[in-house]
Order: structure tokens, then C-alpha cells, then sequence
DNA sequence: CATGAAATGAGAGTAGCTGTCAAAATCTAG
DNA sequence: CTAGATTTTGACAGCTACTCTCATTTCATG
């Protein structure tokens, strides 16, 4: 089988500042990092800011990485020294460092679904409160362009490889077997569905009530009748 | 909202031949057939049969479009106009309407997850059975090939939307309605990291056994312990 | 300030994919 | 069987995401 190449890029799940809280407000206020640094997040986040708007204004298609590179004031090549493909400048997820650490606090006697109730309500609250705007015009886009949801979708399959491995040491069983990568995947199916509803929806629902009742419902299969 | 661009190819399900069993072998026995339509097929098949061999010689992202056009003896134009993406060209699933009508054909009064066990098992079966070294390589490039994993994913999400249907269709519930929806995605997640598992330790367990449990797993949870 | 390392920009190149247009093949009438 | 309408095809041009290389600039450090 000789395969192997097509390797698209790996993601580093937490590409290059550690501990970076979302306020580069005052830019002085930790001295242990370089100005080297602090003008590689500033780039980052000017080219994420200059998609976001570029995406709202003219669509997602219509946005080419030229575009961007001008408003962010780079060059195309610096672009994708940041971001190994288009789709995920708008996605970039940081939630699976959250989720895990959430997971990993919970006490050791609780039952497991009651776990994962907590874990997904929190990582999904602080995901979402953090930028409401953001988050909407992520699952926006998830719902409209195939690409975008194609990519989310290939991250959430390494969040349920996460969830394996947070699986593996909660209830000490084999991460790697089939039961355990199965529940993970459909968890993560459900959650993933959960957002095109709510986009879908026009975000109107609670968020955090759609996450509720969609773990009811893969907890206990479907409810008799609520139409 | 100026976006509703980027749509990139809806997939009609059911391309262009409506009744052509997998059955090329007597050209003839057909008298409703005209040459064009027997043409594109047989075009169809000789741009799928080479992309079948080039990528087991070369890898996924070792062949080119040019090359399967060359070796399928028709312009890379032609190629595109099969098929929308060259992850198509090793993809194609013809498992939906198996699935749809398989469910359909279920008596009124079964349980419902007895249902769903039997339609999955058989549409699994039936989808397997017809090629079994196509299945493997489709599945292998699942696991190599992130593109490919991405557009079959997508194409999942299709099936999850036919699966609310029929599920509507079955129980009178809302297809659209967040449960529903939720359940049908779970289970297609669930299946799709079978797939995965299964290629992943080389085919070497029974997919039927490992779809059963998978089936298990969604309708009671983790199992207490095994492995 | 000088030296080394890292980030950047410029440019060329690949390949997937879209569109157009004329030529060739097929179907249909007369 | 021929003529015309229709469909399929191939050649070509073009766009854009993405990769790679190399020279230049920018920061870090002694």
C-alpha cells in the first residue's frame, strides 16, 4: 500500500502561546514575553479580525486569502505561515485544551453521564460566552459553506479522539476500543448537529437548553412523543 | 447576511441512471437503453476504475486528475463533469436509498431500535458485500486521506438528514425537531468511527459484529467493563 | 554594536476546479 | 440515408488555494 503522503497538517491543538488570556489590552503587563511573541499574536489576530469582517461583508467564497493579506497587512505567504488552510482562520478551536481539563476536575465518584453533562455545558458555556459574535458567525458559516463544515467536522473528529483518551482514565477502560470510540463519536455527532440546529434556528434558542436536551436524548434514546 | 455563496455541489443521490443494477456484464439485455446513456456509464465506470488503480499504485495525492483522465482515455473536463470533486471519484455512496427503503420495508409494529439494528446491519451488509476490496480502500483512504475523511463525513451528514425522515415517517415525530435530529447524527457518528475502527486494525475483524456493537453501545451506553 | 536566529515578503510553481466555445458523436425526422 | 437538432466531448483560458525557495528585514543576545 504505497500511501501515506496526503498528510494535510497536523494542528497543534494549541498552536503557540501557552497561557495568552484573550486580553492583549495592556501589552506590558507580562514581562516574560518577548516583543517577538507579542507581534505574532497581534498578526494572528489581525488576520482573524480582517477574515471576520471580509466574510461578513462580501461571503465566504468571495473572500480570497489576497483580500485578506491586504487588510491584515501581511503577505499572502504570511497568511499560511499562521493558518495551514482558509477554512480554519475562521475556526481555530480552542475548546478540546477546556473540555479535557474540565473533565479531568470533576470527583472521581460522580457518575459518568452526570460528568459529561457538566463538562460539555461548561466548555460549550465559556466557548460561546467568550465571543457571542464569533461563535454565531461560526455556525453560520458551518451551515453555509460545505468547506467550513467539512473542517469543523475534522476537528471534532480530534475532539473525540480527546474525549477517548479523557474516557480512558475516568473509567480506566482501553481509550482505543471500539465501545469507547463509539460513544465518544456519537456524542460528538450529537453536539455537532446541536449547532447547525441552533444556527439553523437563527439562534434563537438557549444554547446551553439545546445542549441539555440533546444529552437527554443520547443518554436515554428518543423520548416517547414531544413532536 | 451577504453570503449564500460557496455551495459547492448538492449531490443529486441519484445521479443520472435510474435503474442500472451493478450488473455491466450483458450489454445488451437492456432494450430501453440508448447508446449515450450505455456510453456514460460505461465512461463513469472507466474514470472510477482508474482512479481505483492509480491511487493504489501512487496515493491519494499522488494522482492528478490528468492522469486518471489520461488512463480513463478522456479529458480532465470530462472527469469534472462525472463528478463534482476528486473525492468523489472514490466515494460515491449508493447506500442512502438502500437504507431509506430498507427502513421502509420494516413492519409497523417493531420496536424501533430492532428496526434501526436490522436496516444498518443489512445496508451495511448489502453496501459491503457488493465490492469488498472498493469497501476496504474507501475505508483505508477514510483513515489516510483527511480530504477524503472530510467528504465522507459530509456526505454522512447527508444520510443523517434521510435518517430524520424516515425516522419522522416512522414514529410521526418532527424530522426537524432537535431530538430526532440528534439521535439520527449519533448514529451516524457511531458508524463512522466503525468504519474508521474497522480500517484502522486492517479489516480484520467482522464489520457486521462490529456494527452490532456499535448498535449496543448507542442504545444502552458504555457497557460496564470489557477489555 | 555585532552576530545569529527568526519572521517576513516576493515570486514562481502545482493542482483542483470553473467556465467558454467549437468540434464530434448521437438521436430523430423526413 | 441524409439533414438538422441535441448532447457530449476536448481544448483552452482563468481563478484560487496552497507549497516552496530565497533574499531581506526584524528581533534577541553577548
Amino acid at each position: 500500500m504505497p500511501d501515506n503522503d496526503g498528510m494535510t497538517a497536523a494542528r497543534p491543538t494549541t498552536p503557540t502561546t501557552p497561557s495568552t488570556p484573550a486580553t492583549p489590552s495592556t501589552p506590558a503587563d507580562r514581562p516574560p514575553l518577548g516583543l517577538r511573541e507579542r507581534k505574532k499574536i497581534k498578526t494572528r489576530e489581525a488576520i482573524r479580525a480582517a477574515t471576520y469582517a471580509l466574510v461578513e461583508e462580501q461571503g465566504y467564497d468571495a473572500t480570497t486569502i489576497e483580500q485578506i493579506a491586504d487588510r491584515a497587512e501581511v503577505s499572502p505567504s504570511t497568511v499560511f505561515r499562521y493558518f495551514p488552510t482558509k477554512e480554519d482562520i475562521v475556526l481555530t478551536d480552542e475548546y478540546d485544551p477546556i473540555l479535557l481539563e474540565e473533565l479531568r476536575a470533576r470527583p472521581a465518584d460522580e457518575p459518568w453521564p452526570d460528568s459529561i453533562r457538566h463538562v460539555m455545558r461548561e466548555a460549550v458555556r465559556t466557548g460561546i460566552e467568550e465571543d457571542l459574535a464569533v461563535a454565531k458567525l461560526r455556525t453560520h458559516l458551518m451551515v453555509q459553506v460545505p468547506a467550513v463544515r467539512s473542517r469543523m467536522m475534522e476537528s471534532m473528529s480530534v475532539t473525540g479522539r480527546m474525549l477517548c483518551t479523557a474516557i480512558g482514565e475516568r473509567t480506566g477502560r482501553d481509550p482505543n476500543s471500539l465501545e469507547v470510540r463509539v460513544y465518544a463519536m456519537s456524542l460528538i455527532g450529537g453536539l455537532m448537529e446541536t449547532s447547525l440546529y441552533w444556527a439553523e434556528n437563527d439562534h434563537q434558542d438557549d444554547f446551553a437548553n439545546l445542549v441539555d436536551r440533546t444529552l437527554t436524548t443520547i443518554q436515554h434514546g428518543l423520548p416517547k412523543e414531544t413532536s
